[in-house]
DNA sequence: TGTTTTACCTATCGTGTCAATAGGTTAAAC
DNA sequence: GTTTAACCTATTGACACGATAGGTAAAACA
C-alpha cells in the first residue's frame, strides 16, 4: 500500500473541483456526500490542502473550497506528497540515503532507489487535467 | 510503504545465498546473524520460501537452506509476490478490477492500474543475478 | 442582534497489521 | 541418545490508519 485513503481521497476531491467547481466555492458537505467520504475525516484533508495553498477556503454561507490554479498546474505527485507526507516505497529510503546501517553493503538498496525515482517521475508526470483525459 | 520487511528480508536472504551458497546448505542461524535479522522472525520467511519451492531445506547437522535454481531464474517480483502476498500499490486494485463500488466512475482508477502494471514490470524485470551487477 | 452556515481545531477511539518473541515438535546427523 | 537445525502454533507490543466526537471562529443573512 503505497498510497493510503488520505492521498486517494485528496485526489478524488481535487478532481471533483475540476468537474464541478465552475460556479465558485463548494462546501465540504457536498463533496463528502457526493464522493461517499466521511465528512469529518475529509475535514482534516481539506485543511491540509488549504494550509498548503492548494485550495482557497471561505467561511459562512456560500463558502467552501475552490481551486486557485488551473487543473494542468496541479501534479498528482504534489498532491500525494502533501497529503501522504512522502512517496517513498520502502523505509530503506525514507530518511534519505544511507540512513540504514547496511546501506554501504546492501545489494538491494540501489533497486529501491530506482523504484522511488520511477514512482516519483510517474506521479509528477500526471496532472489533474490528465486524469480527466483518461477514461 | 509498498514492501514490508518480510519481502525485503527475503530478498536479502536470497542474495546471501547467491554470494555464500557455493558449499551447500546454510543454516538459518548464520544468515540471521550475518544480515542482522531476528532469527525467529526469519524462520517464518524461510518456511514460506521453502514451501513454495524457492529453496531446498535439510534438517539436522549440516542442514539448512540452499537455492535450487540459478540466480538468473529468480525474479525479484516472484520473491516479493510470494512473501508480501501481492504487489498492489493501493487497495483500489487489490481485489481485482471493479472491486471498488466507484470503479465505473472513478477518474483515478486508471492511474492506479497503470502504476500497478509499471511496478509489476519493474520487479519482474530484475533477477537475483541483476542485483549483484548493480553497485 | 442573533441565527445559520461553514471552515477550523483538538482529542480520542477501534481495528488491524507489522515485527518480533516464546515455547514447543519433528527430522537428520554423529 | 545427544546435538543440530528445520518446522509449527500462539502471543505480544507498538504503531498507523480511518474514523468519530465535540467544540471554536468567521462570514452571511434576516
Amino acid at each position: 500500500m503505497i498510497v493510503s485513503t488520505k492521498g486517494r481521497y485528496a485526489l478524488r476531491v481535487m478532481v471533483y473541483f475540476v468537474l464541478h467547481g465552475n460556479e465558485g466555492y463548494i462546501p465540504l458537505k457536498e463533496i463528502a456526500e457526493a464522493e461517499g467520504i466521511s465528512q469529518k475525516y475529509l475535514e482534516a484533508i481539506m485543511t491540509t490542502l488549504s494550509k498548503a495553498g492548494f485550495v482557497d477556503a471561505a467561511h459562512g454561507k456560500g463558502g467552501g473550497y475552490r481551486l486557485n490554479r488551473k487543473p494542468e498546474e496541479y501534479t498528482v505527485g504534489s498532491i500525494l506528497k502533501l497529503t501522504e507526507g512522502s512517496l517513498n516505497t520502502v523505509s530503506c529510503t525514507t530518511q534519505g540515503p544511507s540512513a540504514c546501517s547496511r546501506a554501504t553493503c546492501c545489494h538491494t538498496l540501489p533497486m529501491w532507489e530506482k523504484l522511488d525515482s520511477m514512482v516519483e517521475a510517474f506521479f509528477e508526470g500526471i496532472t489533474l487535467a490528465d486524469l480527466l483525459k483518461d477514461q
